[in-house]
DNA sequence: GGGTCATAGTTGAAGCGTCAACTACCGGGT
DNA sequence: ACCCGGTAGTTGACGCTTCAACTATGACCC
């Protein structure tokens, strides 16, 4: 197993480069965007995905699996979030051990004129300076990584870190 | 100006979200490949950008804009690697404000470990799942995305904040 | 050559994220 | 009924990032 590296090609080094700059940068747009606004962008896509879930209520951990942030992160984020109003903690119906987190009505406002913003920071940023041919392939390869990425057996899901 | 928002259309939304997750997935596995042999992500673009400029050293302000991070960012990050003597601070011979920022031989030594892993690490969880053309496909779509966002004029570059 | 504005970099406090440890509950087996 | 390993979620301490304020120097211009 000496020097067995597949070092990456001057054009595979130069896609990577751009595809690590470039996810930076937009990042770095789409959360300055929202800050002018009043949220940061993991706050925005909590309250994003409960607003479009069944009933605008989300069990801790399927929230956590939808916007890939640990659970413990999401236990923090939400308790800010619960703070401003925007959302409510109650105790799940059929486990004992879980918690439902809920938007409130003050969140659906506040989501839905977030949203407004962000949607054009997105446009702004990301699709509208792609073709529609370009962001789908985006699109298809970066399902494509996710897939893998679930795929792969020496990734045992988020919770746990093999050293 | 009433509701002139564009939402997304179905087919934008799911590249969309796709993106965003898978980006997020990939960050998080790139990080913890690195944290197991002991550095972290932000920490080992730093060392990388060094250890390629011409004479592995780099002004604070030229590193901070390669890896996209805040000038305090890399200060503050700069510090911690000093700390383990990977890098040096020195004056700017052009420029008395200036920080010239080196690699030391250890700062060598460790990158040189440090990039194997990352290499396997990237290839394993992107540029190996995509077909070479869907990889380049990536790097073209995301270098459009970072020109557009160099020529946005309402984006006055990285240190500045409009509110 | 002195005012003014921009640039380079640092600092420290506050905020956010990570990590390991913890409580509580579920479910299967015996 | 009990034990056991696994899952749900929280907690608090620690570490990294952000932000605003600050020093110091450069650059321009009159």
């Amino acid at each position: 197993m000496v020097d067995d590296v597949r070092w990456l090609s001057v054009e595979e080094q130069w896609s990577w480069r751009a595809y690590l700059r470039a996810t930076r940068e937009l990042d770095a747009a789409l959360d300055r965007d929202l800050q002018c606004s009043g949220v940061s962008l993991p706050e925005y896509e909590l309250l994003s995905m409960l607003s479009e879930a069944d009933g605008s209520r989300l069990r801790m951990s399927t929230l956590a699996e939808l916007i890939v942030q640990s659970r413990s992160r999401v236990t923090h984020t939400a308790a800010r979030l619960e703070q401003r109003g925007w959302v409510r903690r109650t105790p799940a119906p059929d486990d004992r051990r879980g918690v439902v987190l809920e938007l409130t009505d003050e969140g659906r406002a506040a989501i839905e004129r977030f949203a407004v913003v962000h949607v054009r920071s997105v446009r702004r940023h990301l699709v509208d300076v792609l073709s529609p041919t370009q962001f789908h392939a985006l699109g298809e390869a970066m399902q494509a990584v996710r897939v893998a990425y679930a795929a792969d057996p020496t990734t045992p899901d988020r919770p746990a870190a093999p050293c």
